[in-house]
RNA sequence: CGGGGUGUGGCUCAGCUUGGCUAGAGCGCCUGGUUUGGGACCAGGAGGUCGCAGGUUCGAAUCCUGUCACCCCGACCA
């Protein structure tokens, strides 16, 4: 009779099947695990690292351009809310409200903040008076909370964190600037800690955020061809300030709009972590923003000095700055090789009678498995550049794989074509026209416009669609 | 909101069609021992009243009614 297999969890292909594969590693990794309230996660300590470290991240970026930090109420008045037209519009079917405080129903309902655009404005139509109050330049690290009907880990949950950034300014070109401004922030953090490229431009008029003039969007391409929206910065003008009465006065006296704008990156960017840089063994963490940069894998440890060389190398690594863990557990060294890959632990270190025998350790790379035998007395020293390389490595691979899923297209024959074979973006022309972008969605199976970029290329005359004169080059994609 | 599915130790599930002794298995966990360069093994052990409420019955995890929750697939979204 056959010995029963041990049960070992697996991660499914991701090839095979993505969505499973997603969910796979997202357990595996033990990031997060489902909470009793559909649509909320509990956010275990390796996800909410990852999260502390972005926040750390960007949190550096914004107080290098200004940014103060403010925290506003959980709770919105229905009055409040309504305020803006467009933006209750849009937001209204997905918010949750609090009707009763203790046992006795409220005279007027709470909404739970879905996005604080009526709080700051609120607050700054009481306190800005005169342009010495301006601009405000402020951001809050909070969550909210949106009544999401399909929900997934980190990609759509109810209630999700994020920042959300709320300025105003005295001009327009000055709020406008700041948008710009911020966009480029998430750009530069987006690349270069998360190792994630993405194209950008602004989102065409039904896909903008709900109240805003313009809505600057970085869409990222997912390993299987999808987009994700990691991050906006809106630019409002002063139609949502005038509707909270935001006004100030100048040197001369006169009464003056503002120019106001929001910006915002969420959890969902560790959605993107695990699908652009994941693989079939799990979660791969870019080095800048891993929680644990390196984990040393003592090999027979039980065996004279291994456990001891094993521990001097951590303080000598955790000395040099290194976020380093060691996993010196009972378990086999295969069950922790596998554990580290899990866990996207950027590189291991392993340590043997073998390698104490020949003063050297074995580094390996998560990314490729690339192993790199170093003398011991060199590993604090040269380590830094192998994570700086892994880093880099990552997001040149990243890289290439948008640009090889960037494709043009002049009929919308070619077009379904093309998603068809290489899903991803594809570049067309278009003649602004509302009902054409929704003929195009429909017709491509889901395909929406994902962005107009800065940078337009003139590929036709005509819409690619109706064939009348084309107004914008835009990306199309499907997305999540 | 429409379609489909599932609720049984911490996890994954079997058992339900055809009601019946003390509700099973694997993983995980605890103890002891042997192992240790890609998910080791042996022995012993702890742990569940079957989502919830009601009903049928001598007897319900199993049948009926209601209810709640979660998952997957479609229409809306950081």
């Amino acid at each position: 009779m056959a010995k029963e297999k041990k049960l070992v969890k697996s991660i499914t292909s991701r090839d095979e099947d993505f969505a499973q594969w997603y969910t796979d590693v997202v357990r595996e990794a033990e990031l997060c695990d489902y909470s009793s309230v559909k649509g909320c996660l509990n956010y275990l300590p390796n996800g909410y690292a990852i999260w502390e470290n972005i926040q750390a991240s960007l949190d550096k970026r914004f107080k290098d351009t200004g940014v103060q930090n403010v925290y506003l109420p959980v709770l919105i008045p229905e009055s409040l809310l309504q305020k803006e037209a467009a933006h209750i519009d849009g937001f209204a079917p997905e918010v949750a409200w609090v009707t009763h405080g203790g046992m006795e129903r409220l005279q007027e309902r709470f909404c739970i903040r879905p996005t604080s655009e009526t709080l700051f404005c609120d607050l700054w139509s009481k306190t800005v008076q005169s342009y010495r109050d301006l601009p405000k330049v402020w951001n809050q690290w909070n969550s909210v909370l949106r009544w999401e009907k399909t929900t997934r880990p980190f990609l759509r949950s109810r209630e999700f964190l994020w920042q959300e950034g709320h300025t105003i300014h005295a001009t327009y070109e000055e709020a406008e600037e700041r948008t710009i401004q911020m966009r480029d922030v998430y750009v530069d953090c987006l690349a270069e800690d998360l190792a994630i490229p993405v194209v950008t431009g602004r989102k065409t008029e039904s896909e903008k955020f709900a109240g805003a003039q313009d809505t600057y969007t970085l869409e990222a391409l997912m390993h299987d061809g999808k987009a994700l929206q990691s991050a906006t910065s809106h630019f409002f003008g002063s139609a949502f300030p005038d509707a909270f009465d935001i006004k100030y006065a100048d040197k001369n006296n006169e009464l003056h709009s503002v120019y106001e704008t929001s910006w915002g990156l969420s959890t969902r960017s560790i959605g993107a972590i695990i699908m652009v840089h994941g693989d079939d063994r799990g979660l791969v963490m870019p080095p800048r923003i891993a929680p644990v940069q390196t984990r040393i894998i003592p090999i027979a440890q039980h065996k004279e000095g291994v456990l001891d060389k094993a521990n001097e190398l951590f303080d000598t690594l955790k000395a040099a700055g290194y976020r380093v863990s060691i996993d010196d557990s009972e378990k086999s060294p295969g069950w922790k090789f596998s554990e580290q890959e899990k866990l996207g632990i950027p590189t291991r270190i392993e340590i043997g009678p073998k390698d104490i025998e020949n003063n050297q350790v074995v580094v390996v790379r998560r990314d490729n498995s690339e192993k790199i035998i170093i003398p011991m007395d060199e590993l604090a020293e040269k380590l830094s550049g192998i994570l700086d390389t892994i880093q880099k490595d990552m997001f040149d691979r990243a890289k290439a794989f948008l640009d090889n899923h960037i494709n043009t297209a002049v009929t919308m024959e070619e077009m379904n074509e093309k998603f068809k074979k290489h899903q991803g973006f594809i570049k067309a022309m278009w003649c602004g026209d509302e009902e054409c972008e929704g003929e195009i969605k429909y017709y491509t199976g889901g395909a929406s416009s994902r962005c107009i970029p800065e940078e337009q290329e003139h590929l036709s005359d005509v819409c690619i669609f109706c064939g009348k004169p084309a107004k914008h080059m835009v990306y199309w994609g499907k997305s999540y």
